[in-house]
DNA sequence: TTGTATGCGTTATCAG
DNA sequence: CTGATAACGCATACAA
């Protein structure tokens, strides 16, 4: 059953099949519904290898996440996939691990199935393994994570801003001794978020304390582990800034296994939201990032370059976020402030920073 | 850069470099060595579409669920796309929203793409619309709910031993007025747990309310608009039993803006873990499924099918699920119960009831 | 408005 | 062990 089957049961020629199912050129009204018949008659499917060989696109962009499991990137996934399909695109959804080399490997399959795009959360602190990607032109956005050395259309939230802020609540409540469990160094996040976080206490004429300063992976258990040495080695905090959701969980659990309340005995404060952790109870304070929308946007950049919309140069996309205040720091719950918006983003302010 | 810019540079025929790639067939040291040289001098990267247009195989299986920022089936994911990704293959993940609609579209997509196999979590009662999967003969595992009319490997969880079990734990407790918080009914878990349900309160000799027992879909915004409406219409219960991890949020949302704590107020279990809000505090008794199993069952299952390592009947697995209990019943926290496992499953008892 | 013919980049079948 | 060559299923330039 393949496109000639179709044109013989029709009468016609594989290139008057073509047209009618592609859609492009002249075909007679009765022609086209003799077709369409044999079509139905013979269940055709076209063969999208086939079309994709000659055409030379695939109908298909990779998103690259990670890690899977985190509620923010699903949240991605799910404005890219809508706004994708809406155009005729399908998601092919990959984990990376925060591994380089997995992401590299990613890539490779990828060019190799000749995908029409990639959005990506990159690992690396450059972009040295994904230069392929500019040798075979495939359009790429970055998300999430500045690369050096990759010039890339990027998106990404603005965590000096909503780190600056988050620790002023802090201080405001009057912490004058926070620690900061901070990810993976080597993203960007990482440091834009210690970097506010640096900011804020310098204008609040404080300072702190290195030992209670500490970096490692993004990962749940790597914090946890560092949490805990930090409770023994060096406690004496009376907040935590954790860089993002999983951080913080893995702070809760250290805390937990010592026997310390939050927000009772020590504040939490973070980056990306913990959802169904909040329906429970309102409970962490958090720097909500328009995950969605990040997603959706992400996707429409890169349709722009796929489809030659856009030819500029890169552009830099800094997306405001979103204060959640709840009672993790030992305020009140702040009614006018507890807006925690549901499926798709509440208003997201962007800067462009790029062309 | 084609095969044939390949065969030219190292002065040989497409048809050794073919082989060279592929790994089949006979390829003297020497000439080898100089195809490999030249591969890396071009930068050389097979066309994954001409190889599957010639082959028939495309290295990809589709992973269809039903909601995507669940945890559950993100976890499920995760399992797949390790087993997948260590046999070869790629996986497309496809968000289907609880849209029968969505998953024919989806399918028929993946088969115009030639995809080598299919895991999903159906939306609707019965497989009519997969049946263009069956016609093409392209191998199907369904996971998470079963099928009616349709024929193919099933992995599920054993929903009605866990409701029984955690109608029981609410029995043992004193609960004898229990609401039952159900997701959609055209999916076998719905109907699965909430067999268990009135079985184990048969058992104890108890009778249900059926103004209690709510249906829907396994959105959270309506489990939370049923327990609202509940609250107001028939109130009087001690006890919620919510179908699964998203109706107990919706469940949690509802008894928080009535000011109604749990387990205070309201003792809650569930179907699934919540883990991130069980970091915070433990909290909610849950009756977890072993996600990441399931997904490497599937991926398995499906895997010989493709190689055609078994032709044996559809084949039908129950997995056991795991009790932990928490808090959110009133009683006080089991440490020897207490294993939330993270990461790969604990231990997970499966009972094959097909051939 | 329709048909013919060619090529997309591989793999596989045969000779050699 | 290696090479020539014919498909794979479709889209498209060019003819008609």
């Amino acid at each position: 059953m393949a496109i000639r089957d179709v044109a013989r049961q029709a009468g016609v020629s594989t290139a008057t099949v073509s047209r009618v199912v592609s859609g492009r050129g002249y075909v007679a009204a009765d022609t086209r519904a003799r077709v369409l018949k044999a079509i139905d008659d013979l269940q055709f499917v076209p063969n999208a290898m086939a079309r994709g060989l000659k055409t030379k696109r695939s109908g298909m962009i990779a998103l690259l996440v990670p890690e899977i499991v985190n509620s923010f990137y699903t949240t991605v996934a799910r404005g890219v996939e809508n706004v994708a399909n809406k155009h005729g695109f399908q998601v092919i959804l990959g984990n990376t691990d925060e591994d380089v080399t997995k992401e590299k490997a990613y890539i490779d399959l990828m060019v190799a199935s000749h995908i029409d795009g990639v959005i990506l959360a990159p690992s690396g602190r450059t972009g040295s393994h994904l230069e392929v990607l500019a040798t075979r032109k495939v359009p790429t956005v970055v998300f999430d994570r500045r690369l050096e050395g990759f010039q890339a259309d990027t998106v990404t939230g603005d965590s000096v801003t909503g780190a600056v802020d988050l620790t002023n609540h802090l201080i405001h409540l009057g912490h004058e001794r926070i620690a900061f469990v901070n990810g993976d160094p080597e993203t960007s996040p990482s440091r834009d978020r210690l970097q506010g976080f640096a900011e804020a206490l310098a204008i609040a004429g404080l300072t702190v304390d290195d030992r209670w300063i500490s970096h490692g992976t993004w990962f749940i258990e790597d914090a946890e582990a560092r949490v805990e040495r930090l409770l023994s080695e060096a406690p004496g905090f009376t907040a935590i800034f954790a860089a993002n959701n999983f951080m913080a969980i893995g702070a809760l659990r250290a805390l937990r296994r010592h026997g310390i309340a939050v927000p009772t005995d020590v504040a939490l404060v973070c980056f990306d939201d913990i959802e169904a952790a909040s329906e429970i109870d309102p409970f962490l304070t958090v720097m909500s990032q328009p995950a969605y929308t990040m997603g959706t946007l992400s996707a429409q950049l890169l349709l722009e370059r796929i489809n030659g919309t856009c030819t500029a140069l890169p552009r830099q996309i800094s997306l405001g976020c979103q204060f959640i205040i709840r009672r993790s720091c030992g305020s009140e719950l702040t009614p006018s402030a507890w807006r925690g918006g549901r499926g798709q983003d509440s208003v997201a302010v962007g800067s462009i920073v790029g062309a």
